[in-house]
DNA sequence: TCTTGACCCTCCAATGGTGGGAGGGCGTAC
DNA sequence: GTACGCCCTCCCACCATTGGAGGGTCAAGA
């Protein structure tokens, strides 16, 4: 298999493929006469590893580690749960900050007329002192919080 | 005002000041004798506007539209709310792809022992021909990579 | 007045994944 | 033989942010 058809039998970029490997991600592939990059099947196999992983919000060196452990056959299967509960307490993380970006702006739109009038608590609510969330305890002083003015 | 000060007024980093500067986000500070930034309050206000708007995840070109409409003593709020909405619905989806992220990896997680054997769902699943998702549509997920500037 | 330390300046580099492109070498079909 | 589609390497850009080097400024204290 060439680059481009690993590339299509994988879903990583040609780009990618080549990054993957610069970084050391994954071995470095064989190469024919040509120069040309050479993958056997057991390659597209870590490569579609490595994919899922990808798809699923790993970075590269948490990738590193899953491809370590795949490989390692002695591995505690506790070791992999860890790593990847780590993993959703992070996405969890990144979701709540969503949540709050969603709320608090949703709040500041729902207030806004959305005419062709200048008047516009969603701006307001940038310039305001301080920003309240929609319905999150109203404690005067939580910061990251914003008001609609009015 | 100082640089330092006026970051601490508007929780962005001196660093972020002079680079929002750089870029043209905001006008450049006026600059004492000795070179240093001075910054006025009105200035400090649009930093503040500028902090809140990245902290609801608004990216710097959308920043710099904010900014305008601001300022734009005849803007149409409903220009406004089209740009807030627009970023919501951007949230959201990110929002969706964590889900499917998280949701996934819980249900491979759940069905792992997290003993010491090697035995694991985990590796099996991103090994897997496809990655199953918990139970929702089993449609082929749209490839599409996910980006999030932790 | 001199020194010290906190602050400021500019310039350059790195991060993490990814895409784009230039300039040139292969491979194959016609 | 030639045209076209691959492949190669190398460099750049993106986004927002941080870090550091090397050097100037300011204010307080001895």
């Amino acid at each position: 298999m060439n680059i481009g058809e690993a590339s299509k039998a994988t879903g990583i970029s040609v780009k990618m493929l080549r990054y993957y490997e610069e970084i050391g991600l994954v071995r470095p592939a064989l190469r024919a006469n040509s120069g040309y990059r050479v993958y056997p099947d057991k390659s597209i196999a870590t490569l579609r590893f490595v994919r899922r992983a990808r798809d699923l919000g790993f970075q590269v060196k948490q990738i590193a580690a899953l491809l370590d452990l795949w490989q390692d056959g002695s591995r505690a299967s506790a070791d992999v749960k860890s790593l990847a509960m780590d993993h959703v307490r992070e996405l969890e993380q990144r979701r709540r900050e969503l949540d709050e970006m969603i709320g608090t702006l949703e709040h500041l739109a729902h207030h806004c007329q959305g005419d062709a009038r200048p008047d516009c608590p969603i701006l307001t609510g940038l310039s305001a002192e301080e920003v309240v969330p929609p319905k999150a305890a109203r404690k005067k002083s939580s910061r990251r919080s914003f008001a609609v003015a009015g």
